[in-house]
DNA sequence: CTAATTATTTAGATTAACCTAACAATTTTA
DNA sequence: TAAAATTGTTAGGTTAATCTAAATAATTAG
């Protein structure tokens, strides 16, 4: 049985090895810096994972999940996301404060729970992020979107996801009444700092272009 | 905060001192035993506790909870038995099944999660094992039932709750028709083991002693 | 292609929660 | 009430997860 913080650092490379298409392995500096942890912390953690066969790792080299670590990383993600979507949907919490406790949650460890939640919930595709969440066979749904920022100015789109999850970020979010699925068209693009005017269900906003880089598109 | 198993010895020691109706006090093997652990160590974390103010405790002497200390025992209690809820009634797990999630949910922080599960349950007053659950202030109906060992022949009674939590006995119980609110019958019993012949719905049952002293009655 | 910079590891401590073995206090029993 | 039994504490370790400081490897830049 895996320890809550092993599984911490296994979750934690899961996200680091997917953060864009061609991403497969990580350092230990990003790593420790991911965790909140000091690199000679992770280091050691490092090496007890692969004493265990959950990562591919050589000492100073790059670090990679093998496939029982990739495993067990996506069976938490779906754990994760399965919490923050009854939290959501079950307990009206808002989609600002879920993370926090899923986080917690995503460790508690029971086959049983996880598929009765799974169905209980009416097997959902995506949590209260719009991130896909893995089915109970481990498959994991992974698109790479485009962002808001990317997109051509003159043309609408449709907000599906969200990339930044802190509170600060969601709250803003919500303030102005963008949500997944909300229809987005872009009015107009400042050359000199990429914020963006867009019209939002009849309202003009602007917004930053750090902003418009965390809101995922299709 | 309260480590987990800080919050595993206060949950300890409320159930030890709440044992039988004069019980106010633990001593450190029975603690130690309690909890699987050598009683050196219960002695170490007893100072601990001490230190946080969570127990009274003289070296050589007896435990017991201090205020704050049973807020927080009473706090953990109440999240175990309305997880143990949700599972039970709203995940279709078996009573025999809930208790051992539930040790793990128990210690999930999140005040606002507690609440908003007591509200989507209903406000619940027991859990499937017939244990009532504290309220949001705070507050546990302790109530010293009687057993159905000591329940006269010739008499009628009903089971309200049961006293060993263990899945062996649950599942036991359940194949004998046994469950919250049955009404049961005594019909004979045995001078010489305390064995007791039981009218459960309609058919003729052999219980033992042991067996009967774990069944609570009203 | 060396020197500077950055990334990573090693060495040596610390803390929480546990253990065993030995010792000390308290309670029971004869 | 003294010996025996029980209960509880102390001393000295271990392991997991963390840290700081120092050393070393790898990468980047001039
Ligand atoms: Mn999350
Ligand atoms: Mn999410
Ligand atoms: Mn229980
Ligand atoms: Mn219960």
């Amino acid at each position: 049985m895996l320890s809550f913080t092993e599984e911490n650092y296994l979750k934690a490379l899961l996200h680091l090895t997917m953060e864009f298409e061609d991403k497969v392995e990580a350092g230990t500096n990003e790593l420790a810096f991911y965790l909140g942890v000091k690199p000679a912390t992770a280091t050691d953690m490092l090496k007890k994972l692969k004493e265990k066969k959950l990562i591919q790792y050589e000492k100073y080299g790059k670090i990679s999940l093998s496939e029982t670590g990739r495993k067990k990383a996506i069976e938490i993600l779906r754990k994760h996301r399965l919490w923050e979507t009854f939290l959501y949907e079950k307990l009206e919490f808002t989609w600002d404060e879920v993370h926090e406790v899923a986080e917690q949650l995503e460790h508690i460890h029971s086959p049983k729970l996880v598929d009765k939640l799974d169905k209980f919930l009416g097997y959902p595709e995506v949590d209260p992020h719009g991130d896909s969440i893995p089915n109970a066979k481990g498959e994991l749904k992974q698109s790479f979107k485009k962002t808001l920022s990317e997109v051509e100015t003159g043309t609408s789109c449709k907000m599906v996801a969200v990339k930044d999850n802190t509170a600060a970020f969601l709250q803003y979010v919500s303030k102005l009444n963008l949500r997944i699925d909300t229809t987005i068209q872009v009015l107009s693009r400042q050359d000199y700092d990429g914020s963006m005017e867009l019209l939002i269900s009849g309202s003009k906003i602007m917004v930053s272009q750090k902003f418009a880089e965390n809101i995922l598109i299709v």
